[in-house]
RNA sequence: GACCCCUUCGUCUAGUGGUUAGGACACCAGCCUUUCACGCUGGUAACACGGGUUCGAGCCCCGUAGGGGUCGCCA
């Protein structure tokens, strides 16, 4: 089954780049990759970095990326667990190919299949009822056999059956030898086929099991490289065996290594953020989520900040490494904080417009566009999510009386008090732009015999309640000079 | 339990037999400064352990330990 490919002199693994694809040649094959969530509600940091990976393959190899719903278990699959994920991948901004394919749509080719393999003795109907399964599981397991079972119906005549009986179809496996996947990520990996077993790949209700449905889906879409989690990676072995009862050409494989939390255990419910669509509502950026999802896992060099353009240029399946990977959160904050940062100011400003309209008791009149994008200049340095650029400029559209910090409060003492009446008549007078305001503000602090700092403080409390702001000249200049005056003719009354 | 995979600073990683083991995040110190950030400078910090092979091993081999994955008529 493994083909020997050429390696790159810069590839630590036998390349799957088309080009170098020996039976291929340059032209016949072209990069075919597929993301295959099942629509259970969400879509997880995992799946979403898979997507990724595939997505990113794919456009490096200049080939195409496919969309497969893997919504066999229509108990647990719903329109809107699928729209969940469309929308994520819309999200981070991973466009497909072609529609998505659902695979529940594709059930009478996976039972063809299923009746090709039988027609051709690749495959064999099983009679056992769950009851006997569940004997000979326990039998598999007192003698450490692991859990795998035989089916006795492997060598019998299903003449011999009840008739009318229902029956599972089971892929006669080989018994000697060995599967061997030559992964791309986790390279070349056998075992022994006395180790694998018979699996069923259409059930008695006529329905086909993921393994098989996977591999006749796989084959059909033409996906030339499959892309996923390590936890498939024992599956492969069966899929293989499918792939060669049916005499149909191998994709390559790459299994990525599964992200944990940032405890070293596996992601579940406990830790809290799995969903993108949580990442999204803590106010990470799209490009930040995949600039961080992608060095998870995947490196090259020292590259760390890298733009979709560039992790397309710089990706391939040869940086994955091969090691399970932790979830870094204060690393995420700060690749979002870079990103923040080069963004377009309109942009955050809609994105902080939008967090805001949720809070409670703020004044998003026509006048709050303009201040926030005014600050946002200011704002964006010192935020590392939406959520607290969203926070920091929450003062300029808060209403009087402004919420006032205790650091805040303290700092507008009966004698700063004095001092800000002559702040804001010197203000009163003075054009608003930044070089005029500090001009203004050291030429009042010389006057008085004042630092700067004793001066600004003050005025910063007065201005936005806070301890804490983006420069003052730039604080004043978006409130504007009205608004500016009221709120410290508020704060010195 | 069986089978498979993994193991470089706390975390993400670079490293393909000869390196002062590099970078990033975090942390610490300093600079900048009207606050907070940003930025800049410097610092602490790693080859899981034990055997080999080799003149020489983070890199190759074998064990051990630890972690993970899979064993369903779920996907």
């Amino acid at each position: 089954m493994s083909v020997t490919l050429p390696r790159h002199a810069s590839c630590r693994h036998p390349c799957p780049c088309y080009k170098h694809h020996p039976k291929l040649g340059s032209t016949a094959m072209t990069v075919r990759t597929r993301f295959a969530p099942s629509p259970t509600g969400l879509l997880h940091i995992g799946g979403a970095r898979t997507a990724l990976f595939n997505y990113l393959f794919a456009r490096h190899h200049g080939g195409e990326f496919l969309l497969r719903i893997e919504d066999t278990d229509r108990e647990r699959s719903t329109a809107a667990a699928t729209q969940v994920i469309l929308d994520g991948l819309a999200w981070l901004g991973l466009k497909t190919d072609a529609p998505p394919v659902f695979q529940s749509t594709r059930q009478v080719r996976h039972a063809e299949v299923a009746h090709q393999m039988l027609a051709a003795g690749r495959a064999f109907k099983c009679f056992l009822t769950a009851a006997e399964l569940d004997g000979l599981r326990e039998q598999a397991r007192a003698a450490g056999r692991g859990m795998r079972i035989d089916s006795p119906w492997r060598d019998r005549d299903p003449a011999e059956a009840p008739t009318g009986a229902p029956f599972a179809i089971r892929l006669r496996a080989p018994r000697e030898g060995e599967t061997v996947v030559d992964d791309l990520v986790q390279g070349q990996v056998r075992v022994a086929n006395a180790e694998l077993d018979d699996m069923i790949i259409l059930r008695s209700d006529g329905s086909p099991t993921y393994q098989h449905a996977v591999v006749v889906d796989d084959h059909d879409m033409g996906i030339t490289h499959v892309i996923r989690g390590d936890d498939h990676f024992t599956n492969t072995f069966r899929q293989v065996q499918v792939y060669a009862a049916m005499g149909w050409e191998m994709p390559r494989f790459g299994h990525v290594p599964l992200i944990h939390g940032a405890d070293g255990a596996k992601l579940s419910k406990r830790h809290g953020a799995q969903s993108v669509t949580d990442f999204r509502d803590m106010g990470y950026l799209p490009e930040a989520l995949c600039n961080y999802l992608l060095r998870l896992g995947w490196g090259h060099g020292d590259a760390e900040i890298l733009s979709r353009e560039q992790a397309i240029a710089l990706f391939d399946i040869d940086g994955v490494g091969r090691a399970p990977s932790r979830m870094d959160y204060a690393k995420l904050a700060h690749v979002n904080g870079v990103w923040i940062r080069a963004a377009d100011n309109e942009r955050l400003t809609d994105e902080v417009l939008h967090f805001l309209a949720d809070r409670p008791g703020l004044a998003l009149g026509p006048d709050a566009a303009g201040r926030i994008r005014a600050l946002m200049p200011q704002l964006k340095e010192r935020a590392k999510t939406l959520v607290e650029l969203a926070d920091a400029a929450s003062f300029l559209v808060h209403p009087l009386p402004l919420p006032m910090a205790p650091k805040a409060t303290a700092l507008l003492s009966a004698e700063n008090r004095l001092m800000l009446r002559e702040v804001a008549a010197a203000l009163a007078t003075t054009d608003f732009s930044p070089a005029a305001l500090d001009t203004t503000l050291r030429a009042y602090g010389e006057r008085t015999g004042r630092k700067l700092g004793t001066v600004a403080q003050p005025l910063r409390a007065a201005l936005t309640g806070s301890t804490t702001s983006p420069g003052i000249e730039a604080v004043l200049v978006a409130l504007g000079r009205d608004e500016a005056l009221v709120r410290i003719e508020a704060a010195v009354a």
